[in-house]
Formats: structure tokens, sequence, C-alpha cells
DNA sequence: AGTTGACCTGGAGCGCACTCCAGGTCGTAC
DNA sequence: GTACGACCTGGAGTGCGCTCCAGGTCAACT
């Protein structure tokens, strides 16, 4: 099977716009053209569209994501270096899980400190501001 | 206790910069100053800034920490909206939690089978980046 | 008196990751 | 045959969150 730029838009939830910048920029290599000269991506093309969007999503920034993409061309001898930046994100995306969990703790603080306002039990002087702030 | 920039900026983790730069754009209150013009940090300014920095953390754009900066100047009233927005980023970092989580699935999967080439132990035709891309 | 270093201001500049635009080419539908 | 919509290109523009800079003031030290 083979997609228009569209089509690959829609099932990657890229924009259009996106997937030819990710072209330019080298992230995915020139998919194959119709005879028109459009772009027709085919399933492997959306299979690394779709792990480019995994790695995005961890917060990876595009130049490691190009660095990792062009390693790829250079066969099982950088499957080594390609398996440490893999590594190296797991170990970030571990970190921010860890960092994101801290903060919902003090959401849910706060949170808590504004039910007690509503509920009208706190008949300190205390403000929900002063708690943590 | 009151601090000057260089220890406020310390103190925070933010720096210099970030900190006339949230007083430009209102995330924070002008500070007091000394007798030189200087700015002179107290101990609640920097609790506000702690509990920003936890903000800006779970990715909150700095339009609604501005929001919420500036409810918390008309007191009690604005409690419910104050809490509102809160309940709201809460999900919203429990929701990236979750993303994150699911990347990290697919970051252990994808390093398992490098770990897998290196063995040498995939003697089938299917290459690492076949397997999810 | 002079030098140093921390601080001040307003405003310009930057890196990132897109996003949009003008102007042009196709292939299909009417 | 012409109108339309999807696509093409190179390049400019955008929004965010800082970050840096020039030019100046002030207090303390030598």
């Amino acid at each position: 099977m083979s997609y228009s730029i569209a089509e690959a838009a829609r099932r990657s939830g890229l924009s259009i716009d996106t997937l030819r910048y990710y072209e330019r920029i080298k992230l995915v290599e020139p998919p194959a053209r119709d005879a028109a000269g459009r772009r027709a991506y085919t399933d492997d093309d959306l299979g690394w569209l779709g792990f480019l969007t995994k790695l995005r999503l961890t917060g990876m920034p595009i130049k490691r994501m190009r660095e990792y993409a062009s390693l790829r061309h250079h066969g099982a001898a950088s499957a080594g270096r390609r398996k440490a930046i893999l590594v190296d994100q797991r170990q970030s995306v571990a970190d921010r899980i860890a960092e994101l969990q801290n903060c919902l703790d003090i959401l849910d603080y706060k949170i808590d400190h504004y039910d007690q306002v509503e509920r009208k039990v706190l008949g300190t002087g205390a403000t929900v501001e002063g708690i943590s702030a």
C-alpha cells in the first residue's frame, strides 16, 4: 500500500507541513513519488513516522532524533550507538515521570487545601497560598 | 530575611534573567527594594517562586500561570477558579504520565530487541527497526 | 580617587519546532 | 476546456520561554 501525504498525515497524527518539514531536516527519507511527482508513503514510512512520534512524545529533541535516524543507514555497526540513545532516553523519561509524580503530589496537596477552604473547615489564619508558597 | 536577586536565583533554581523576566510579565509581584534600589526578595517571594517552578515543571503555559497569579490578588472570591486551574492541570499531568509510561514501554521493547541483536540470538530475517517501524 | 563587582533598565536576539504563504503544476469531474 | 482540489517548492513568519546586551548606577575595598 502507498499513501498520499494527506493520508499519511491522518495516520501519523502529524500535519502535512510537519511531514514535509521532517523530510527537509532529514528525519525521514524522502518517500517515493507517484507519476505526478506527489509523495507516496509506504507502510514502512508510516512505521518509522510512528516511532518518531513516540520519541517526540518523550521529549527527545529533533537533533537527537536526527542522529538516531541517520544511524539507521549505517547498518548493524551503529546498533550499539542507537541502543545507547534509547537507553539514555529511557532514563530521561523515567526521571521525568518521577518529576511529574512529585508535581502531582504537590497539586493534590494544594487542591486538598482548596477543598478545605470550600468546606470552611479552615478556622485558622492560614491562607491557601501560605501552605506551600 | 531578605535575599539579593543572585541569592533568590540560587535558591529558586531560576536564572537572574528569568526572575526579572517573570516580574516583567507579572508572574511575580515586584519585590521590595533596598536603599540602593536593588531587589530584596522575601521568604514569601521565594515560596511563590517555588510553587511557580513546580507549575512550570508540569508544563503549564505561562499564560495560565499568569492567570493563576493574578487570581491570587482577588482574594477568596477567586478560590474556586484557582482550584479549577489546579484540578485541570492535575488531569493533564496524569495524562502526561500515562503517555510517558506508554513511551517507556515502547523504549523497553526496542531496547530489548537491541539486546537480542547484541547476543546474536536473532536468527530470523527480522530487523530491529522492523519491529515497530 | 579609582577599580571592581553586583545590580539596574529597556530592548534585542535566540533556539526550537513547527506553520504559513505565494506562486505554480497536476489529474479528475463537469 | 475549464474549474477544482490536492499537491508541489522555497522561503518567510510564529509563539514560546527565556537569554543576552549596552549603557548606566551604586557601595565597598585598596
